[in-house]
DNA sequence: CTTACCTAATGATATATTTCATGATTTACA
DNA sequence: TGTAAATCATGAAATATATCATTAGGTAAG
């Protein structure tokens, strides 16, 4: 399921992380000692709904998905995580199981820290709390928007809105292509719909010379008339 | 639209919140010092998005709720807070302008306490600013929960839920009548659906002898039934 | 290389929900 | 308490989206 990886100590280098940034180098020093990195592949479940965890996970390089189960069986996918992101720190300060799932979709490198590291920081460094906090407040911000979107935009809208989402969390190339690959269905969990109506608002989108398709490659070709569309 | 109330000691005795649990008798007392009381009535909004505040709110008694326009203008109510809640902690951490507008629904005796007292509190007691931490997760962990549901569920089962929600946060007195009045419209906001869509399943839980209604009152008659239809 | 399987595409049909319209109640407030 | 305004209720029609079914492409594994 995963192969550990030698602990090169550039591969994974936490200080350049965000999250990290307000540490000591005596703490950082001490992380180090703490931590094991792990190689993953496309499909590796890093833990599961409801599973007690040990730590939390810094993304190095590669990219996962945070999904839960709805009560039709079907996954939502709550957020996509790269390099740079943290998981499963809500659930270790809440003391209760995971209520997410993350899942590999693109080969990844993942650095584990465990609880006991991470309250020892919290009690002693109180910026990197603050810090802390203001990461939380901000994906709680996210959400809220989300919700709210999610509950008033048609599928159209948020198809279009998906797709900027992508955009400016993954980055497209010189020809402007998307960076990142991704399933119909896997972009219909994330909408929250059908994956038909995907694949039938996508060909739409190409249809008006708004995105081209060539398989799972989507080029951004108006982007304003799709931001429009997204009603953003 | 406001008026400020006398200081009685009695009226605001923080120490009683779960959210002040944490706090020291010395601290207390300081907070004492710098917070004020406020009546609010029906209608008044204690914030509005995207403004600047100075501090955030106890909810001392009264309901409030916590809403977001949505981009078709429709607003879409987050959460409602009662006795014991707290509001606006968040845009204070994110020095950002409120991402949410929260207006009165029932006569509301709020307790102001600025943003500075907060910041020196979370500065010199760590327990309170691990607490706190543990309040945004928590809110973090609903939130997610409630963008996976409202992706997956019908309107049917997200109306059941709701219901099933308000139940749990307001109660219900000795003939099983959920203890607030909320308008249809509140509710169709709550769930994300047209006013109508929601008067007509309230209908139909009627005639199928699960609730009764009586104006704006609502009667659990057949919980687990609304629970199965909810598929919680 | 080739078979098998997952993914994508598209049409037809079903259906839940929205929207519009109109009238009946209820609520709030002067 | 009376009265205007808001809310509730219900029907009919429109519509977006889901579901089912089938075919075609890709992709992966043997």
């Amino acid at each position: 399921m995963k192969n550990y990886i030698h602990p090169l100590q550039e591969e994974y280098d936490l200080s350049t992380f965000n999250f990290f940034k307000s540490l000591t180098p005596d703490e950082l020093k001490t992380l180090d000692g703490q931590i094991s990195a792990s190689q993953y592949k496309k499909g590796d479940v890093i833990y599961h709904e409801g599973k007690r965890l040990t730590g939390f996970y810094c993304i190095m390089s590669g990219v996962l998905k945070v999904i839960k189960t709805g009560s039709d069986g079907k996954e939502q996918i709550i957020r996509f995580v790269t390099k740079g992101d943290i998981i499963a720190y809500r659930s270790l300060l809440s003391k209760e199981g995971a209520c997410t799932t993350a899942k590999v979709i693109e080969q990844a490198v993942l650095v584990h820290v465990p609880y006991n590291t991470l309250t020892s920081i919290l009690s002693s460094n109180h910026k990197f709390t603050l810090n802390t906090l203001q990461v939380v407040c901000k994906e709680l911000k996210d959400a809220n928007n989300y919700i709210t979107d999610i509950a008033h935009k048609t599928v159209r809208e948020r198809v279009a809105e998906v797709l900027i989402m992508l955009r400016d969390k993954f980055g497209v190339n010189k020809d402007n292509v998307l960076q990142v690959s991704l399933t119909r269905e896997e972009i219909a969990n994330m909408v929250g719909t059908a994956t038909e109506s995907v694949i039938r608002l996508l060909s739409e989108f190409k249809h008006d010379k708004i995105i081209e398709i060539k398989g799972r490659e989507i080029k951004f070709v108006n982007l304003p008339r799709l931001t429009r569309i997204a009603n953003m």
